[in-house]
DNA sequence: CTTACTGTACCAACCGGACGGTACACCACC
DNA sequence: GGTGGTGTACCGTCCGGTTGGTACAGTAAG
């Protein structure tokens, strides 16, 4: 069906998770999604986990391309703002998702699935998560701007993923585009190189 | 061995998942750590789903008891920062918790551990999560600051939260304390009572 | 005797995963 | 060009363990 096996099964599985919730991602409605047998999925991802540790891989994988996407490097906050802007992307509902470049256009990206599955199968699998966390928070603190904003706009961001990762209601709509707008207003403050030294870094924590 | 049956098993049940996750969160596992027999906890929680919709229902009720703790009344953004304040005193490690005046000190609060059991095991256990947020998202609109600042805020606390859901490494330190300064300092934003107006009020949605 | 609760024995369903096969494409060698 | 061999992809069944939930017998208190 697809050039990929791997990847149908991923998505298959991604899709699963997002219609059914993580309670269901068992390996039989897996194969049965992914139309292949138990025995082929088996062939495939060796085990539950192995199938869990790739969507999760995947999803960090992704967002690490969309971030680059929409990186226009040059000025200050750049890396924070595309941190942003793809976080919307990512989250953003309804709209038109113009990812449909990579991957052949999968229908819908993983999203936050394989969070999920991690959460409730085995909290060890979401280790490279908080790998790409680490790297990520590096990222923003040395992008330039005042820290403590960028990392406010990071956790902003969160939240949003958060919101649609238990289905809370978004944020309604003349609000949303405004904060959307003041958190880009925020990864351009001109003030504030001072306000930067003023941390020491913790480039090289001791791990 | 205690006042309320009730009460101790939510409390074992939510210390089983932190300590162990979710997925272990089985009535027979529940029972032993509450000290009783299955047919016991069975008797006070009809079926599991009945004991997460209490995990669930304790959480929400306890993080609005903290927020009317926090509250000092008054000025405007008071109720903002008083989320503010209930969200780093929950997510909070390490530091003196304060709240053991509420309900004989149970040791280690609930936290998220609720969510996390809802997610994995049926996610339409949420609702009582999604209607709070309701609820909050409008204290937040009219709390006599901009909505956009009190969004942000809001936001990054969740942020904050998911952060310690997931176990990312927390903010470190010199910046953590930056930040929520940074967030208590857009909850006194004195401009604006402009912009406060400019918003059509979303008060009644459809629905 | 009733109410409130506990503990044991048990069951049916489900789930992960192992396993033995199958189909087929490709290559090598005579 | 036929024969044997090998690796890849996939299938479907079976099994043991776990889990949610039930049935029931018992007990302590009033």
């Amino acid at each position: 069906m697809s050039i990929n096996a791997r990847d149908s099964i991923l998505a298959a599985a991604a899709q699963l998770i997002s219609r059914e919730g993580a309670r269901r991602l068992t390996l039989d409605a897996v194969a049965a999604e992914a139309h292949l047998s138990k025995g082929g999925l088996l062939y495939h991802f060796s085990s539950k986990d192995d199938l869990i540790r790739g969507l999760v891989e995947t999803l960090v994988a992704q967002f690490d391309a969309e971030v680059e996407t929409f990186t226009v490097p040059g000025k200050p906050g750049a890396w924070t703002r595309a941190y942003l802007d793809a976080a919307i992307n990512t989250s953003a509902p309804a709209s038109e998702t113009h990812a449909s470049k990579a991957s052949g256009g999968n229908g819908p990206a993983l999203t936050s699935t394989g969070i999920a599955a991690a959460v409730s199968n085995n909290p060890a699998l979401l280790e490279p998560v908080r790998e790409a966390y680490r790297r990520w928070q590096q990222n923003l603190e040395s992008d330039g701007i005042d820290p403590v904003d960028a990392t406010i706009v990071r956790l902003a961001c969160d939240g949003l993923w958060l919101s649609d990762l238990i289905g809370l209601d978004p944020v309604p709509e003349p609000l949303h585009t405004a904060v959307v707008s003041r958190m880009r207003a925020m990864t351009t403050s001109a003030n504030l190189t001072e306000t930067v030294t003023t941390f020491p870094e913790d480039d090289n924590p001791p791990r």
